[in-house]
RNA sequence: GCCUCGGUGGCGGAAUUGGUAGACGCGUUGGACUCAAAAUCCAAUGUUCGCAAGAACGUGAGAGUUCAAGUCUCUCCCGAGGCACCA
């Protein structure tokens, strides 16, 4: 008898199918198309280990099986080749990564031929040929064009120890996901892919995908989509306000007549007014009232207020000006006093020093009123509104605005239109932050806001505080004075200033320093800083609540600010507990033992001690209270909407995705194909120069400073603008290693094609790829980035779906012996190659796939082997000892038949274990039964050939078939086998098995309730108790209820 | 903390709509063959009690629904993976 000699078999086939090319893809018209896809592997230097071709096995299996039921099979591999790893290791072993990467290609395709996997090598790809990542930038350079690609400055992730930016994909728990290093914020030039305003796409079209639903959970949780309110709080100055200073001249405030007059008709206006009453009026010094002014007015004022000043008093302010920072934002100088007075020698010094372009600078906004003044000739007034840039007010008959008799009423029609419309109301603040959040139904409780160290606005805050730090010329304030002036002159008029700038920036620095592990850390205390000085008002009941910065609020997320809710958000709670922040309750439950109401919670919410957490809870079983109209409602999602309006804000969206940062700082990728020209700005690369060749050079070490090497080849950097033929460089980062692999399965449907990236028509035939398997581990990453790939692509009109995979299967790990991950670090790595030598590769193939669940991750056993070859054994050595001939038994073929139709439905279900389990049941039943016809064991081999392709082709040969297996037909099961005539009824005496008796399949009732009464062992359990139920199922038991 | 999936013999794992729990494989034990071993074949193999027939218990724990629960409901415990100060 012929032994089964693995080796020989294997070899022999291996040769011959080569040979026959048997793998080729076929487009036959009458048949169906079918794309079965592995997801391509990384080429490491490694090698591959056992778990890689766990899930090739399995779509070899798939595609051979549908090959053998007539289908068009598209099932081609390649490799992904750009990236790190590859780089790494050349720069360790000083060999160029495409040396390298081609090695580690050689090596990878001899083990998977081994395996005999049916794949079209015809259309194998790599994305690191420029053939294939010329379509790659193509993509690119379109996106570009769309306005998907922009120039960030934001900090982004940086990894110090690959020295490259990372996407937020490529993180995990804040650290990076090659090498683990906790990454650090780094500000760089970074491309990025607007892959946001794919959001909702990736999202609601996840619906239509046959994918398991633990992946698309992960995606909906990576997407993150919230639905909440943007609303609007206004942020304004703690301290009383002064709206108008109203400065006397000589003489003091006494004398004027339109003094008084002024004063209160301002204040009827509802704006606060302060009139100093400067020192020794009838006689006074400019230091003295220097003084008064430092002392009394510059603490009353802010950059809003207007000041108001008649007679010696612009004088004073002239000077004072001239002399000091200090930065006003309105000034009217009612008959200022100029040069001809000199000749009073009590005021001489207040003319000193005047530097007009200097106060021209300081004010925002000067106008000069006059009248036909006795003291102040007309030229002195001209020559300061020329000097100051002053707008020019003249009034009939007014002389110098000092008479007692009557009213001003021309004065006061003047002031009314050029006094600021913002101070007419009570609302003198322009400021104001938007903060996002799910819940506006807490609107009521919020007793203080949060916003992110970064944010924006705290910035400006911070700056807008110098102009109050008047007469202290520091350097600081010096170089912050270009940026306070041009907003000083804008129209933007602030007026709110955070009094502990020290404690604010010192707060700002220390987060930025923070890598994002230590902002995140567990258990870490919150921390903060109180911006002193500023309130923001609730929008919906006016409350004034103190305003903080703290890194527990995310500057990219949301608005990057928020409104606290401590007596709902536990992160919240935590943070007034420190700070000492009242506390409010406006959610209460409704009634009680309400669903989601445990007794638990209610203690907590009743005890104030933990915050009263509603699972965002619109269904009704929560009522809000201390929200004055909206007391004693039930929560809805129409209350939220009702509250956000009455705030003034809008139900908006937020997402946790972000944009792609698409930029690395590193030798091996794709080159994008920009151009930077001083002229032109940013251009692409014109499409006719694609590929753009990453350039062959010794030196690839990476700068870590940012820059990419690529930058350091002159040759390679120095290029002309295609726009206008100037001088210009190239962009010199690369793109990341998830490039290639957004849309790599397009490209095998037409692998050649130099005119476009997928030719139309191949593409709709072939497309989209109908069954998808790999590793779950990218489900946030190569999955989103494909599926957003295709979805642009399907925009611009290159593929006609916009999804690329229709269904995807996750295959599970396979560990170690040792429970462990399978790794050079634990030395518990297992080579199929080894195991191939030794078991042979259809033993391999039928282990791994019998093993267990496919998706389920395994622990590797070397004495399991043993039972899938024990099998394949069983099967030939039938064969051997003549077995095959005659006819099948009665029950051998109902087993037959009944293998057949599990094994093809468990084929299409990923359930190998159980079909091979059901072929073992077979073979087993074959040994017995010794005795089975040709063609029944024709078809025993045919279905068992996509599990292990080389015996069974083999032993189909040695019938005397000279046909490959892979090219026969799918055997059909038939249904009359597939029923029993007779079967085990089980028996049952009040719900317990008491017996099980073999009768007709198509007993009835009546006969079965007959039989089952006729058993002793029921007998004995009905005890001559009264029958009072019987319950029958067809083919599978009777049940007696006594 | 949140989301998802799990928890079944010594081990990997099977179990349509609730309907014989433990298929199939490994391992273990006994036997056959052999001078012996390996290989192969046969038999047994959830636990407990029992010479046996048989009985009781048994799918992480507890409760519930049902003639009947691994499967459905509730509460809890444990494990794996993912997300994580996402407002």
């Amino acid at each position: 008898m012929e032994r089964y000699e693995h080796k020989k078999v294997e070899d022999k086939w291996r040769k011959k199918w080569i040979e026959a090319n048997v793998y080729k893809t076929t487009q036959d018209p009458d048949k169906e198309k079918f794309y079965i896809l592995d997801m391509f592997p990384y080429p490491s230097g490694a090698g591959l280990h056992v778990g890689h071709p766990k899930g090739y096995i399995a779509t070899d299996i798939i595609s051979r099986y549908k090959k053998m039921n007539n289908f068009n099979v598209l099932h081609p591999m390649g490799w992904d080749a750009f990236g790190l790893p590859a780089e790494q290791h050349a720069l360790k072993n000083k060999v160029h990564p495409r040396i390298g990467t081609d090695e580690n290609i050689k090596t990878f395709k001899k083990q998977l031929e081994k395996i005999s996997l049916n794949y079209d090598w015809e259309r194998e790809i790599a994305t690191t040929d420029p053939e294939f990542y010329k379509w790659t930038q193509w993509a690119f350079i379109q996106m570009y064009k769309k306005g998907l690609v922009y120039q960030s400055n934001e900090p982004i992730n940086w990894c110090p120890s690959c020295k490259t930016g990372l996407a937020n994909e490529d993180l995990e728990n804040g650290a990076c996901e090659r090498c683990d290093t906790p990454i650090q914020k780094k500000k760089l030039p970074q491309w990025v892919i607007k892959i946001t305003d794919y959001a909702d796409r990736l999202l609601e079209d996840l619906d239509k995908l046959d994918w398991q639903e633990h992946i698309k959970e992960l995606q909906r949780n990576w997407i993150g989509r919230s639905e909440g309110a943007e609303i609007e709080f206004k942020i304004k100055s703690d301290e009383e306000k002064t709206d108008v200073v109203l400065m006397h001249g000589f003489e003091g405030r006494g004398d004027q007549g339109w003094f008084s007059e002024t004063k209160h008709f301002l204040e009827q206006k509802g704006l606060s007014v302060y009139n100093p009453d400067f020192p020794n009026s009838n006689n006074p010094s400019y230091i003295e009232w220097k003084k008064f002014f430092d002392n009394n007015v510059l603490s009353k004022i802010n950059k809003n207020t207007i000041f108001i000043a008649h007679s010696l008093a612009p004088t004073f302010l002239i000077r004072y000006l001239s002399e000091n920072d200090l930065k006003l934002n309105k000034v009217l100088f009612v008959a200022p006093a100029i040069r001809k007075n000199k000749n009073i020698p009590e005021i001489d010094d207040f003319f000193e020093n005047f530097n007009l372009q200097k106060v021209k600078k300081s004010i925002n906004q000067i106008i000069v009123i006059y009248s036909n003044d006795p003291y102040i000739p007309k030229e002195d007034f001209e020559y300061i509104i020329r000097e100051a840039d002053a707008e020019e007010i003249y009034i009939e008959n007014k002389e110098h605005f000092t008479q007692n008799e009557n009213t001003n009423p021309e004065i006061l029609d003047i002031l009314d239109e050029k006094l600021d419309s913002r101070l007419r109301g009570n609302d003198n603040s322009s400021q104001a932050v938007k903060v996002f959040t799910t819940r506006p139904d807490t609107l009521y409780g919020a007793t203080y806001m949060v916003l992110a160290p970064e944010h924006e606005l705290v910035n400006e805050m911070l700056s807008s505080c110098h102009s109050r730090e008047g007469g202290n010329p520091d350097d600081t304030i010096k170089s912050e004075d270009e940026k306070l002036d041009s907003r000083l002159r804008g129209n933007d008029a602030e007026g709110v200033c955070i009094k502990n700038v020290d404690e604010v920036r010192t707060y700002q620095k220390e987060a930025s320093k923070k890598t994002e592990i230590e902002r995140t850390a567990e258990g870490k205390e919150k921390t903060g800083v109180r911006l002193e000085g500023v309130m923001a008002v609730n929008p919906v009941n006016g409350e004034e609540i103190p305003i903080f910065i703290a890194d527990y609020v995310l500057a990219d997320y949301g608005t990057g600010a928020i409104m606290a809710v401590p007596a709902h958000d536990e992160r919240d709670f935590e943070f007034a507990q420190k700070y000492n922040l009242p506390i409010k309750m406006v959610i209460q439950p409704f009634g009680s033992g309400n669903k989601g109401t445990s007794e638990k919670e209610l203690e907590k919410y009743y005890n104030g001690s933990k915050p009263w957490i509603t699972t965002n809870d619109d269904k009704g079983n929560v009522i809000l209270i201390n929200s004055s109209e909206f007391d004693g409602v039930q929560n809805s999602k129409e209350i939220k909407e009702k509250i956000t309006k009455k705030a003034g804000g809008k139900m908006t969206t937020s997402y946790k995705l972000r944009d792609w940062v698409f930029s690395r700082q590193r030798y091996w990728g794709e080159p994008i194909p920009l151009i930077h020209c001083d002229k032109c700005g940013v251009v692409t690369v014109p499409e006719d120069e694609l590929p753009l060749e990453l350039p062959e050079v010794e030196s690839y070490e990476p700068t870590g400073t940012g820059e990419s090497p690529l930058a350091a080849i002159d040759e390679w950097v120095n290029t002309t603008c295609p726009e206008c033929g100037g001088d210009t460089k190239r962009e010199t980062n690369t793109m990341p290693q998830w490039a290639g692999s957004s849309w790599y399965y397009l490209r095998y449907i037409d692998p050649k094609n130099d005119k476009a990236l997928v030719d139309k028509d191949k593409e709709k035939y072939w497309s989209p790829v109908d069954f998808y398997v790999g590793g779950a581990e990218h489900a946030t990453r190569h999955l989103i980035y494909a599926r957003f790939w295709h979805k642009f692509l399907y925009d611009i009109g290159v593929v006609n779906y916009d999804e690329p995979f229709s269904k995807l299967q996750t295959v599970g790990l396979i560990m170690a012996e040792d429970g462990r991950k399978m790794s050079k670090r634990w030395g518990n790595v297992i080579n199929p190659d080894d195991v191939i030598e030794r078991f042979g590769s259809d033993t391999f193939r039928l282990y791994e796939m019998f093993m267990g669940p496919f998706d389920a991750s395994i622990a590797w056993s070397t004495e399991g082997l043993v039972g899938p070859r024990k099998f394949l054994e069983k099967i030939w050595k039938s064969y051997q000892s003549g077995y095959v001939s005659g006819e099948t038994s009665e029950l051998l073929k109902k087993t037959l038949h009944k293998t057949i139709k599990k094994v093809g439905e468990d084929i299409g279900e990923m359930k190998y274990n159980t079909a091979i389990s059901a072929m073992m049941v077979l073979a087993n039943q074959l040994e017995k039964k010794k005795n089975i016809s040709t063609e029944d064991f024709g078809k025993f081999l045919k279905i068992l050939s996509p599990f292990a392709p080389h015996m069974t082709q083999e032993l189909w040969s040695q019938m005397g078939n000279n046909t490959f297996l892979i090219e026969e037909t799918w055997p059909k099961y038939d249904e009359k086998y597939l029923s029993d005539d007779e079967i085990t009824l089980v028996v049952q005496v009040n719900g317990k098995v008491r017996d099980k008796i073999t009768v007709n399949a198509d007993i009835t009732e009546d006969e079965a309730k007959e039989k089952a009464l006729e058993s002793e062992k029921v007998q004995k359990h009905i005890g001559g108790k009264e029958i009072r139920k019987v319950i029958f199922v067809q083919g599978k038991l009777i049940s007696i209820v006594v």
